[in-house]
DNA sequence: GGGGTATATGAACGGTCATTTACCGTACGA
DNA sequence: TCGTACGGTAAATGACCGTTCATATACCCC
């Protein structure tokens, strides 16, 4: 049975090596340097996952997991207005990628160094990821509230998550742009790249980002 | 003096390891596995370069000045109006990535490896590379023929060359997309989210992505 | 033909890596 | 209270890393 202290253990190792990755990336941290983050020595990993590897599936799995849960919910909010449904969803990935800048650089960036099954995992929610936006802008363009690039909403998708995947390498808190506006921006963005009805719109402008919690 | 061959040999190296850092990256590339693509020991590659680092800024270098010198091309080959000029800097950026993707990937995703004096020289590459774009969309909102999003240049320039730096990382020749049309979608979606003239309009709809020579 | 230079070799170096193993304290259930 | 499983330590393992260096070979100019 796992104690409580074996979970709290386990848990500082996920976190120690979620900054450590964003810092300098999966090969260039050591088992040492996540485990000496924790007041541990090297061993001690190996009583909680059974490679380094293994630890890197399951942190990239689980970033993935909880936007995918975001996603969703905030889909499943927004109402029936594709336009609505689509910014939403956009929010919630510019949102990710703001707030928690490291999980989401983690999840977008290191892993590709899995292999075999665990990197097959991975690529299959960040399908999903892809496919739900991809829905959204298909229904937009039946409903003739978008007007699509070359009538693809693969495309759209791929670009506006590309775009939006960026912003965890640039985006610093105490700089000029606020958190507000660059949220802001990038939900215009994201609608005048579908062809979406241009700014000044019925659809709300957001007063803020949405704050979203562990899930 | 240096010799045909020796040119040949450096050359040869930096071409192995271009391919070998698009494939598995900088840090996930030996020494030894370079120069047995060329045919050589892991000796022969200090004859060239002082260090692997070394090796690394010379290529990065260089796939940034030839990104350059091809953005400033095509910028003085387009003419005054400030939409031919964007249309052109983005056609440059979108062909770089498609025809050019391993040398675009290793540009964009291997160079933060590098430090102090050599990560800065490539830092000042791209932000000349970021500011010539925002330049363009300043200009062409000053003549009034963009709506940029919260009046901002910087923080378009930075969207559309995220969106068209990914590119390297989907794009194949072989799939179902053709670089002619993908080069078409994506410079309508970088005119949408400039704010410019939407799409059946005067400025000539690119029959073909621009060839790069190299230079 | 001989001397110097350029370039590749291959063995060695010190270091670091992920992982394994043996061992030890401690807490908890029987 | 005993024993057992858990979660930590410390040390060792073998592999691989980037880099160095003495040496060998081929080539160009005199």
């Amino acid at each position: 049975m796992t104690s409580v202290e074996t979970l709290r253990s386990r848990d500082r190792l996920l976190a120690a090596a979620t900054t450590l990755f964003y810092e300098r990336g999966f090969l260039a941290t050591s088992v040492k340097e996540i485990t000496q983050a924790c007041g541990f020595t090297q061993g001690a990993l190996y009583n909680h996952f059974p490679s380094k590897d293994e630890l890197l599936y399951v942190l990239v799995l689980d970033i993935h997991a909880e936007l995918e849960r975001h996603t969703s919910r905030a889909r499943a909010t927004a109402g029936d207005d594709p336009v609505d449904q689509y910014a939403a969803l956009v929010a919630v990935h510019v949102a990710a990628h703001a707030q928690y800048r490291e999980r989401s650089r983690v999840g977008n960036h290191e892993y590709r160094w899995l292999t075999g099954a665990r990197l097959e995992d991975v690529n299959a929610s960040r399908r999903r990821l892809r496919d739900e936006l991809a829905d959204v802008l298909t229904a937009g363009q039946e409903a003739g509230v978008f007007d699509l690039v070359g009538g693809s909403a693969a495309t759209t998708a791929r670009a506006v998550l590309d775009m939006c995947g960026l912003i965890s390498e640039w985006f610093r808190d105490d700089g000029s742009l606020t958190p507000t506006e660059m949220h802001r921006r990038y939900i215009e963005l994201a609608l005048r790249m579908a062809g979406g009805p241009s700014t000044p719109r019925t659809w709300p402008v957001l007063p803020a980002p949405p704050v979203l919690p562990k899930i």
